[in-house]
DNA sequence: GATGAATGAGCTTTCATTCAT
DNA sequence: AATGAATGAAAGCTCATTCAT
């Protein structure tokens, strides 16, 4: 699965054949099948794990006893040492699985698939609520800056568009973040 | 080429074919090679010409005798306004250019194809800068914020999770917006 | 269409490939697929082409004026003819839209696609009951001997298993089925 | 062999997989192998134990003291007996023996595989004539009219074309088989 | 300019068969 | 005897692109 995720990291999902992925797992091609029913159902599979992965980092920082300004900064963190150790799975997650929902229609309705990420964050931000620290306003709207503003800037840093390293921003854009959220 | 852009929104570039794009314009496969030498080479005047689009829709506003903050809330205001009418437009930049980057890499490399909407947004966070509203910060954690934020609601409101309508959301977002922009 | 039922009926439905189709045709595969939509609808059209040829044989043979002993041996005679000339259109019959059931079952239950065919056998049979010469039994009693018959002879002739030419079957043949069919 | 004829028989030879019968039978793929040295020689092993089943059944006819008219009858019965209580053989014999010659080329051209049953037909046809009852006619006119005819109402009844239950038939068809053949 | 039949490489998927255990 | 993961050739089908008209 990791070899899978990063050719289509890569490579996009379309571009990505299965013998390109059976190569690079030097399986062949018939033995794929035997693991993953389709190629959209590994393409599925692939979204879950990185879900569970993001998913289980967040949580760690929710069950810290900081801040929540502590705690954005440490989201922030971590979703940027993710894109740079690891960014075959921001680059699936904004490339392949936001993108092509033709895909995922069927089994990945609404955010059935990124279910166990998008919970952690919805704790980080009612916990934050709740601490008197954010204001209490549309969950969806805090959602959007806080994911769209890290995508967009692992979209950026993937453009080669971005001067300085992603890690270099931390500050710059948690403080950011904080500020628009806080109350 | 608008036709050709409501299909690449809805179905994505890989499952909207050539035929599918002639059919739909009454016009015939050949003929479509007269105008547009590739698949590609389409998919990469569509960008340019929502670029253009949307950079000249920002030019007006920039060009308005009117504050940062203001500013900020016209833009936000417009790109919805743009995601509710004319949905393919937000949808292609999203789904289309900024996920199938095999297809712009020869021709549309760094933010080429879309220099004139970035230029204007540019122009807006430069003056509101020298203005004294908005914090001198680097160029791309601003772009990043905005943008990234605007695209995640779209993309938010494209899975049907929004409760409400994305007009709805304007003042929230700009708010936050130029919360997390202003000095 | 006459190449696709040649190889069909030589070599089956599942032994023959698109490919081999194609070749036989001096035509791509993909232009193949400009004429017909699936493999699957390509046989149903072959064995609708079937029926109506033998259909039109058989109403020539109706539409004469002649007894229904001399029809029986008309409508033998032909059909031997038939699988002595074209071969191959006998043999698909038998061999593939009689046996290969799934390929046939959505657009040709029952018998529609070889209604031609059966409503000729039809209308011999009534009108033989009619003037008399046959006895006014079920339909498909005797429709099941006639055609059954026939088949039956042509396979053994297929197999090599009859020690004659098909043609000197014939006066054997339709006395035995009149001698049946009778009063 | 009994759960692989009725997979064939239902689903047709190309469309049943090794695994599929496999599972049928609780059974491992490999295991398969161990009995039967491939999928075609499987094939051929399940004609001949039919062949020899029906073979079983018209010799106790055979050597019952009845006229040949009571056997004639007797052997109606027992085919559609048969093709009503375990219609997958007869299927077999129709759709799959029948139909798909290339797989039985190599290892039952001619009759070798359905010897048994042949003989058995052979045998009555020669008792009949010898005893006087049926015309001395070429043995396979009379054998493609007795086995053409049933097939063909088997047939039938398998594309639910017939309106009685095959059972219902013996006497009409008995009747006209008996008033073809006989002198 | 306009047409659309024709091409053929390339895709996903299947499945008979093997063989180390 | 029994297992089932692994193989890989081959299938049906698609579609960007061409080109004679």
């Amino acid at each position: 699965m990791q070899g899978a995720l990063e050719l289509f990291a890569s490579k996009g999902f379309y571009s990505t054949t299965i013998p390109d992925i059976a190569i690079s797992l030097k399986m062949s091609v018939g033995n794929m099948y035997n693991y993953f029913k389709s190629k959209d159902i590994l393409a599925e599979e692939i979204i879950k794990f990185i879900s569970a992965y993001l998913g289980k980092e967040l949580q760690r920082i929710n069950e810290k006893d900081i801040s929540t300004k502590e705690k954005t900064r440490a989201i922030v963190a971590i979703y940027f040492e993710v894109a740079m150790t690891k960014p075959e799975m921001i680059d699936y997650f904004l490339r392949i699985y936001l993108s092509n929902r033709e895909i995922f229609r069927d089994n990945c309705a609404g955010m059935i698939c990124v279910n166990e990420f998008v919970t952690e964050v919805m704790i980080y931000f009612e916990e934050g609520v709740k601490s008197g620290e954010l204001r209490d306003q549309d969950f969806f709207s805090a959602f959007g800056l806080f994911m769209g503003y890290l995508g967009g800037m692992v979209f950026l840093k993937g453009e080669h568009i971005l001067p300085r390293e992603l890690d270099e921003y931390v500050d710059d854009i948690s403080f950011n973040i904080y500020k628009a959220l806080s109350v």
